[in-house]
DNA sequence: GATTCACATCCCTGTCGGCA
DNA sequence: TGCCGACAGGGATGTGAATC
């Protein structure tokens, strides 16, 4: 069956993609006989068929390319049109989960103004010859974050947190099976988004991917990340990047920090004062690779040492990894059937109060209550009738 | 600790369309 | 009209975190 499709429709997710139709259609032939050709994907009458396995990549929705509507190729559009060129050479799934959280964005702010709700800026905006140290003792005093002890508590508590100062932040996760893997730990919109990876075996790196998105929202400064710890030594790391990653270091260390300035240059001698720094990392959810890096950083440790330490943390990191496989493998084999599932991203609560409200004005519907908090049915008791949290 | 759940991909099956 | 292969759709599978 053939239908009628706005080929600008087309025209424009591969200009905001990036892609070629030379690069589309390899993707959308995968496994078919007969190929699809250039000309009968650009042809105003287009296969049913065709158009699904081109959905399979963009995720629109068949809707999308039948709209005669010519899309708007504006700066508020999308972070490809307003950023020319990232720190990181973006994946196609990275492409992909930026354009999603973008128009997430979008809907959000054009439901929050139907709904009379506003998100004025609470933290101040700072610039880069401001000290990052003094920012985040001064965001600290702002913020303060209750201590936890399990690193992922701390993280739904920071965003909580954010969200009392009108921050929206949102977590996405990748399945072990997902094709398009992204390459980017998280990302800052302007004016109020920060969107992190779920880092399910390292709530650390997440916490800390989210501080230093944190600083980016403080400069105001967009921008798409991959955080790479050995990267922070490394000269050619932007001046927007080193700040972040300052104020991450700060922001997160609190007075922890004195401990770490004053620590004693670490060896071999004084087994790299593995002993402290885990304890340190207990408590700030810094991870111990973090604090190291700040060693070296600070020249408390020899570039030879600090290879050594990472290099001996990765190998722990392998072998509890290994270990965990086996037992598994284990389990299985004596029939023990493990259970388990996807992880949930945490919800803001600044997007449950924002949804909740916009539900009672009216401005949305159950259904889309339900899709925008991604919830079953079922489960609406639980986020309207209770409060919050 | 047992149960429930999310979701990308795999895999099977019925259907459809091209061709003789 | 009947045969054959390609395809779409949807259920099955694999995985393990979240929740009770």
């Amino acid at each position: 069956m053939k239908i009628e499709q706005n080929i600008e429709r087309l025209k424009y997710l591969l200009t905001l993609f990036k892609m070629s139709v030379e690069e589309l259609l390899p993707l959308i032939n995968e496994g078919l006989a007969k190929p699809i050709t250039k000309e009968q994907i650009l042809s105003p009458n287009i296969e049913l068929g065709h158009l699904k396995r081109i959905d399979k990549i963009f995720k629109k929705g068949i809707h999308y390319y039948l709209d005669p509507k010519v899309p708007d190729v504006s700066k508020d559009a999308s972070i490809f049109f307003r950023k020319a060129k990232f720190d990181v050479n973006l994946s196609l799934g990275a492409r992909i989960i930026v354009n999603h959280f973008e128009e997430f964005k979008i809907s959000l702010s054009a439901i929050a103004a139907l709904s009379d709700i506003k998100f004025d800026r609470i933290l101040p905006v700072f610039t880069l010859n401001s000290n990052p140290k003094e920012v985040a003792a001064e965001v600290r005093k702002l913020i303060s974050p209750e201590a936890k002890i399990k690193d992922k508590d701390f993280l739904t508590e920071l965003i909580k947190k954010l969200a009392e100062k009108n921050i929206f932040v949102f977590e996405f996760v990748e399945t072990w099976n997902k094709k398009e893997k992204a390459n980017i730990d998280g990302f800052f919109l302007q004016p109020n988004v920060i969107v992190l990876k779920r880092q399910q075996t390292s709530f650390k790196r997440e916490i800390f991917t989210l501080a230093h998105e944190l600083g980016h929202f403080l400069l105001n400064e967009e921008e798409i990340d991959r955080i790479d710890y050995q990267d922070f030594a490394n000269d050619k790391l932007s001046k927007i990047e080193y700040w972040c990653n300052e104020f991450a270091f700060y922001f997160l260390g609190g007075e922890f920090v004195k401990i770490i300035e004053t620590i004693d240059h670490s060896t071999a001698h004084n087994d790299y004062n593995i002993d402290l720094i885990r304890s340190i990392s207990e408590s700030t959810h810094l991870s111990r690779i973090a604090i190291f890096t700040k060693l070296l950083l600070l020249n408390k440790i020899s570039r030879a040492n600090y290879d050594h330490v990472k290099a001996g943390f990765e190998e722990d990191f392998r072998i509890k990894n290994d270990e965990l496989k086996k037992k598994r493998e284990l389990d299985k084999q004596n029939g023990i059937i493990s259970g388990g599932s996807t992880p949930l991203p945490i919800k803001s609560p600044l997007l449950v109060s924002t949804i909740q409200t916009a539900f009672y004005e009216g401005v949305i519907n159950e259904y889309e209550f339900c899709k925008k908090l991604n919830i079953k049915p079922d489960k609406i008791d639980r986020f309207l009738y209770e409060s919050s949290n």
